[in-house]
DNA sequence: TAATCCCGCCATTGT
DNA sequence: ACAATGGCGGGATTA
């Protein structure tokens, strides 16, 4: 029975990954410095929940810090050397794997720059309270609640791969070690799942490949970070024309996996409180529709809608069809370029260079300093 | 079947 | 009290 009609339900158009690859190439671009939680979500086609998932890893590296309710500073990728090289350092000082007990206490989690102390103040400061001495464990016990924090077990996460020697680690080795916080105990199902969400997000950013183990064969990543990149050599640099284009808007969402729906049997309660809002709209952002900035752009765009795979989606699909190419893939900036002719879709084709284009850029920023260099706070 | 991981309920925390 | 955040894990989807 069942009606389906064209489209299934297809999980992998709706990751987390893709999702990230997307919010990314929304909001980089000159122009945006500040982001909406609402706002992407709707424009993104998804659940708040999600966007939150998002924002929590990337601010985790760097490319985001909270401003304020609903609101997220970019700060772009040319921030994440910095953050890395925090995290590591960080990563290095506390933890130093292979352990022998925990990562001591845990303390400052939240790494990033931040501005330099208020200039301000003269002299005493007002401000209420100061009870914070900072001697004293305080294990607030609402902290407690951080300590499982998606973003934290980002950071973790991270850190395994930026400090410790070993460059291939499953998610389930990882969750093992990870599993250092606070005596947590036991079987991390659920930690794994987290991972799996953050591996996913990470993949999208090709900040971590999926691979399998040599002997094994059993699924595990590999950190690829900032590869340093030699020398540019490859990638012309701007192509074309086409600095923000960003037209169509992929959204993911279309036919949804729903919990309770039309449920062939099983009495089906009045009240099911369902979402209040189901209304996908999804379909077809406007192109127009939008908000500040006046990007005005004929939008071309001959309605995208299939599309599967964000630019950077975790593997690449063999897909193509005449490509040829090591399936090794040892650098990304070659593999782009070679990827770039064919896609007929006009949209994709844009976003891409977009992306790539962006990714380059950070790629000189990086190049610029080593990732390998104290930087003097 | 095992590996992956989306979805959204609902506990917390913020205002 | 209500709104914003975000653990958590059931179970659908994929490999």
């Amino acid at each position: 029975m069942d009606m389906e009609a064209g489209s299934a339900y297809c999980r992998k158009q709706k990751s987390l990954g893709l999702l990230c690859s997307n919010f990314l190439n929304l909001y980089n671009r000159e122009g945006v410095d500040t982001i909406g939680l609402d706002d992407a979500a709707t424009r993104l086609g998804v659940e708040r929940r999600r966007i939150y998932d998002i924002v929590n890893v990337l601010e985790s590296v760097g490319i985001l810090t909270r401003k304020a309710k609903n609101r997220y500073t970019w700060k772009g990728f040319s921030a994440i050397p910095q953050a890395l090289q925090e995290l590591k350092e960080e990563g290095i000082r506390e933890n130093i794997l292979s352990n022998g007990g925990n990562i001591s206490g845990k303390l400052s989690d939240d790494e990033d720059d931040d501005s330099s102390s208020n200039p301000n103040s003269s002299s005493q400061n007002d401000n209420k309270s100061s009870s914070s001495v900072l001697p004293k464990f305080s294990a607030s016990r609402a902290d407690n609640r951080k300590e499982k924090s998606l973003a934290l077990l980002t950071q973790n996460f991270v850190k395994l791969f930026l400090c410790s020697k070993m460059e291939m680690i499953s998610l389930d080795e990882a969750a093992k070690i990870l599993l250092k916080s606070v005596g947590e105990s036991q079987p991390n199902r659920t930690k794994v799942r987290r991972l799996y969400d953050i591996a996913n997000v990470l993949s999208s950013m090709k900040f971590i490949e999926k691979t399998h183990h040599p002997e094994t064969r059993k699924p595990a990543f590999r950190w690829l970070g900032l590869k340093d990149r030699p020398d540019s050599a490859s990638v012309a640099p701007v192509k074309e024309s086409k600095k923000r284009v960003f037209g169509t808007d992929l959204t993911n969402s279309s036919t949804k996996r729903c919990k309770v729906d039309t449920v062939p049997e099983e009495k089906s309660n009045p009240v099911m409180k369902t979402k209040p809002q189901p209304p996908v709209k999804c379909e077809n952002l406007g192109v127009e529709e939008d908000l500040h900035q006046g990007d005005s752009e004929p939008a071309p765009i001959p309605n995208v809608r299939s599309y599967q795979f964000g630019p950077f989606a975790p593997e690449i699909p063999k897909a193509s069809g005449a490509e040829e190419h090591n399936p090794s893939v040892p650098d990304w900036e070659s593999l782009a370029s070679a990827y770039r002719p064919q896609y007929h879709n006009q949209a994709l084709k844009d976003l891409f260079d977009h992306y790539v284009e962006a990714w380059q850029s950070w790629y000189s920023e990086v190049a610029k300093k080593n990732p390998i260099q104290l930087v003097s706070s």
